[in-house]
DNA sequence: TAGATTGTTAATCGATTAACAATC
DNA sequence: TAGATTGTTAATCGATTAACAATC
């Protein structure tokens, strides 16, 4: 169908089709395998992944790189996105090491800090800048999306000045609610929170795997 | 209502509900300001807040202290909860400094690294064992709850000593998609999966502030 | 051909929204 | 009392599942 109108439950689950697919090493699969592998239905399995992709053959099932290369377009992961970290604390270091991104095409630009100096601190090939280049540096690369990692208490302070710098989607790591203006899209990463959720799934046995990716939900 | 059957949908709102009522100062809050100030349908969290606290009160609305613990209640966190993590990378030790557990009455009881020496390190006041101590400090300490934070290529592996060790549920941070029993839950939380949907929603110019909690999320 | 698989159409289920009644 | 709010019941919407047709 490979339709424009992707559902939303349907596009939380491309992740998880993606990661599997990647640890695939034949050349076809089917809707079938994949459902089994990962716990999911097998109709629906396979409505997903005929929304995603043409590619789909009765009796084989999908070519693998090429339900890959869909799957990676539904995403919208086939270009190289810039983000910048900003609270280069902890959190902020770890993720600059972070090689994970790369395999969604993200790429981080820089890292932002309040307690930087105005001579930028290099960690291992990215730069730590002062918070007073923020905005320079955005409207220079034109970064959009930003991830937020400084402590609850800065986090509002934070984000005023990553929206005046002309980010739209923030990745926010502190534990608190932060407000943006309405065309800014928030999504809160809590890893307390995450666990927090997963030990009442369990507790309640409830055994349903979930992919939270982000966080969303994310996680 | 305060019925013990929330939905699964309403369950992950709870932490957004929590995180803000948190902010609050006044002694009373209504549905409707939580919504203006969450961007939710007011119906929606009208109903959320009656399944979860029978505190509302007609004109005045909800006292906030005991709507804070009625859904720290629904959340499970109102006792204490250890879990450990596994991986004493970047991101490990990060999260050993991470401050946000305590408030969702989370304590990381300790770190296993393969790399760590048989004399345990201190890392705070916390410690980093070797793997093998694994299983019998699980057994010891009744630690069911897991962060599995190693790279991807060794995950598999760290995640099956995990359930051998007694661990049901893991917080899953590397990459990759891991085989468990039945019996156990794993939830993904991929920082880049994160960004990459983020990315995408912003794109599609669709804003809806989404609660990736756990990457939840969230992601 | 027969069997495995995809893809589609209809039925069910769950969650959100809308309308309204109840209450302090 | 009047108004703001909670809570409930019914209607709508969206997603999942089930049944079946199409295809290599």
């Amino acid at each position: 169908m490979q339709s424009t109108t992707l559902s939303k439950a349907t596009l939380s689950r491309i992740p998880l089709y993606l990661q599997y697919v990647r640890t695939v090493n034949s050349d076809m699969i089917s809707a079938t395998i994949v459902a089994r592998n990962l716990g999911l239905g097998e109709v629906q399995v396979r409505k997903d992944l005929g929304m995603i992709s043409r590619e789909g053959q009765p009796k084989v099932g999908y070519p693998v790189r090429k339900l890959q290369r869909d799957l990676e377009k539904a995403l919208g992961i086939h270009q190289k996105i810039s983000a910048v970290i900003v609270g280069a604390g902890k959190m902020g270091t770890a993720l600059m090491d972070y090689d994970g991104f790369q395999e969604y095409g993200l790429e981080i630009a820089a890292a932002f800090d309040n307690h930087a100096s105005e001579v930028p601190f290099k960690h291992g090939n990215m730069s730590i800048y002062a918070m007073s280049n923020l905005k320079s540096f955005c409207q220079q690369y034109d970064v959009r999306l930003g991830i937020l990692t400084v402590p609850a208490s800065a986090a509002q302070d934070a984000a005023d000045q990553m929206v005046a710098s002309g980010i739209t989607a923030i990745l926010n790591f502190a534990p608190c609610h932060i407000r943006v203006p309405a065309h800014v899209t928030v999504q809160q990463l809590n890893v307390a929170l995450a666990l927090a959720h997963l030990n009442l799934m369990v507790n309640q046995g409830k055994k349903e795997q979930e992919e939270m990716h982000y966080g969303k939900q994310i996680v």
